[in-house]
RNA sequence: UGGGGCGUAGCCAAGUGGUUAAGGCAACGGGUUUUGAUCCCGUCAUUCGUAGGUUCGACUCCUACCGCCCCAGCCA
């Protein structure tokens, strides 16, 4: 019984009977993202599943756009989602696919059904056809067109392509089945007009094939053995089943349906995530609180945590919401393991060490990573001008030790990596604001423990005042305030949270993080896990945004 | 409403006639700790949507009912 046996669900298991029955030799699937927009975590799910199965299987996988409508569709989207996919350390196998690289085939195959008596041209409106397709619980009828002659639709199909036919006034349909329960087999439409400049095929086509046409075709010609797509598809199913019989195409791929992924507090369709971006609600695309994967990067999420928080995930048949923690979790997973860390405060309050020289100035070697010192160590300068959180001191005597773990007035607290230090006094302001606290060394405390009876509160953070850096700090709340906003009774938009971003200026950060780099992530230490902003930031301008907190105990004081 | 899917803990789920009903997240206790982090240990479903039935035995099979999701674009 081993504890690293890899999970398996449906579909795995589904690819590893047609391997045994020798049904197929090698499986191959693909990605099929249509390029209108940007990719998110749920593209993600579907793309780690895919190439996922191509490599626990060693088989193949594609990366197809399905561009099969002009009107919505743009090279730029392309563009980025390549990036996108490769970013997060997928490479697909050959070259890059297009469902319109199908086109002409297609159109054969459009012929083709027509010879056989199995597509018509239909003149029917777009308001007639909803009205002959019936209902839910009433059958449909037959177009008129229907029973029109193959000749005939074979011109007009023609006439469609070449531009003579009015976008509107003609589609091409399939002849199923007017009286069937499935709504999908109804005569469906497999070609529309629609004269618009494709980005690939610009002013060559003035018909474009639908989803149902293009897509299950497209699997065939690529060879892949299983398509799979989301549960909304599975009404589909057997219309994709219907062209891959009724077509001399060159192999029978089969379609499966796993549940898309859905996260609380989160938002995750292109059509609203457009609208927030639209709406000026975030900064873009890649605003680091949007889920998409630009966001999620700029954010400072690495891909291999989105990759394990994919690979955490049920592929099944149940559509579920997954509660956002259990991202948080595989992210803070993978940056602790793998951040450098530093010292940053953000509300600084200086701590004067009344009984360390001035002058002096020492350079503390400080663990980069604390679990992991072969990693190496960062310089850190100390002297007697420190810089401490606000919320790391207290004059208030009475907080128990438990209660709080930093620096009591008249008590002692570590500071990170250097001396401990005990607070002997406050000067403050006459409104009676705290504006230095006073202190004073316990010696030979670095690097050891200090002499019997003084014992520390706690570890805080600190910086030389004179050497530290200014930074900015970019804090992020959850975009909603409400677990389900797409099902409140108001618009999602209304429960966006004001404070999903916080910027705080004039940060102090540790000498070192003046080197900071894009792409690099860090610890700031009983803080939280950060990264330089790609778009703000720069040595010159340290931006840094906070990726996620570091997880505290409910009962921590605050 | 016709059709297609799905209901196992707060969340995601494994489970396909006999197991103490996996695992992860969350939560809660305890230990370690120069990060209130990490790490470690422990607790967390007498019960599988409900009600019947079959069976020596049911989360697994049957029946009925209930609930949720998807389909009536010339979107994907």
């Amino acid at each position: 019984m081993s504890d690293l046996e890899e999970p398996t669900h449906f579909v795995k298991k589904i690819i590893q009977s047609d391997l045994d029955a020798n049904k197929i030799q090698r499986v191959k699937t693909r990605f099929p993202p249509e390029p209108n927009g940007y990719l998110h975590i749920g593209h993600a799910k579907s793309i780690c599943l895919n190439f996922g199965l191509a490599n626990t299987f060693a088989g193949e996988c594609n990366l197809r756009f399905d561009d099969t409508n002009p009107e919505k569709e743009d090279s730029e989207f392309v563009r980025a989602i390549i990036e996108d996919v490769q970013w997060l350390g997928f490479k697909w196998d050959g070259e890059i696919c297009y469902a319109s690289d199908y086109f002409s085939k297609l159109y054969e195959w459009a012929q083709h059904l027509i010879s056989v008596g199995k597509a018509f041209v239909c003149e029917l409106s777009m308001e007639e056809m909803r009205l002959y397709r019936g209902t839910l619980t009433k059958k449909g009828t037959a177009s008129p067109y229907r029973n029109r002659c193959p000749e005939e639709s074979l011109s007009l199909l023609e006439k469609m392509k070449k531009g003579q036919i009015d976008e509107g006034a003609m589609t091409l349909r399939a002849k199923i089945d007017m009286g069937s329960s499935n709504i999908n087999l109804r005569d469906p439409v497999i070609y529309r007009i629609k004269n618009l400049k494709h980005q690939r095929t610009g002013a060559k086509w003035k018909i474009y094939p639908s989803y149902d046409f293009a897509h299950g075709q497209g699997d065939a010609l690529e060879g892949i053995t299983h398509s799979i797509c989301t549960l909304e598809f599975q009404a589909n199913r057997p219309l994709y089943d219907w062209f891959i019989s009724n077509l001399p195409v060159p192999s029978k791929p089969k379609q499966y349906e796993f549940g898309r992924l859905n996260i609380n507090y989160l938002v995750l369709s292109k059509r609203k995530l457009k609208k927030l971006v639209d709406d000026r609600v975030v900064d873009g695309w890649d605003d680091p609180r949007m889920p998409t994967i630009r966001g999620l990067r700029r954010r400072g999420v690495s891909a291999r945590a989105i990759r394990d928080f994919c690979d955490s995930l049920a592929i099944a048949k149940t559509d579920g919401i997954v509660d956002i923690s259990q991202l948080e979790h595989f992210i803070r997973d993978d940056l602790n393991q793998h951040a450098f860390r530093a010292m940053c405060v953000i509300n600084p309050i200086r701590l004067f060490l009344h009984n360390y020289d001035p002058a002096k100035v020492e350079i503390l070697q400080i663990p980069r990573h604390p679990n992991k010192t072969e990693l190496g160590f960062r310089s850190v300068p100390f002297s007697s001008m420190l810089l401490i959180d606000r919320n790391d001191f207290t004059e208030d005597s009475s907080l128990s030790r438990k209660k709080f773990k930093r620096l009591v007035l008249g008590d002692y607290v570590r500071l990170r990596g250097g001396y401990v230090v005990k607070a002997i006094g406050v000067d403050k302001n006459s409104k009676g604001d705290i504006e230095q606290i006073n202190g004073e060394i316990v010696e030979d405390t670095v690097g050891q423990e200090p002499p019997e009876g003084c014992k520390p509160r706690g570890v805080i953070h600190w910086v030389s005042e004179v050497h530290s850096v200014n930074c900015t700090i970019h804090q992020y709340d959850r975009l909603f305030n409400t677990a389900l906003p797409e099902e409140g009774s108001q618009p999602f938009v209304d429960y966006i949270n004001p404070e999903s971003l916080v910027v705080k200026k004039d940060c102090k950060a540790e000498a070192g993080l003046a080197d900071a780099s894009i792409g690099e992530y860090y610890q700031f230490e009983r803080e939280g896990y950060f990264c330089l902003d790609s778009v703000l930031g720069s040595q010159s301008n340290l931006v840094f945004n906070c990726t996620i907190g570091l997880k505290e105990k409910s009962s921590k004081y605050s």
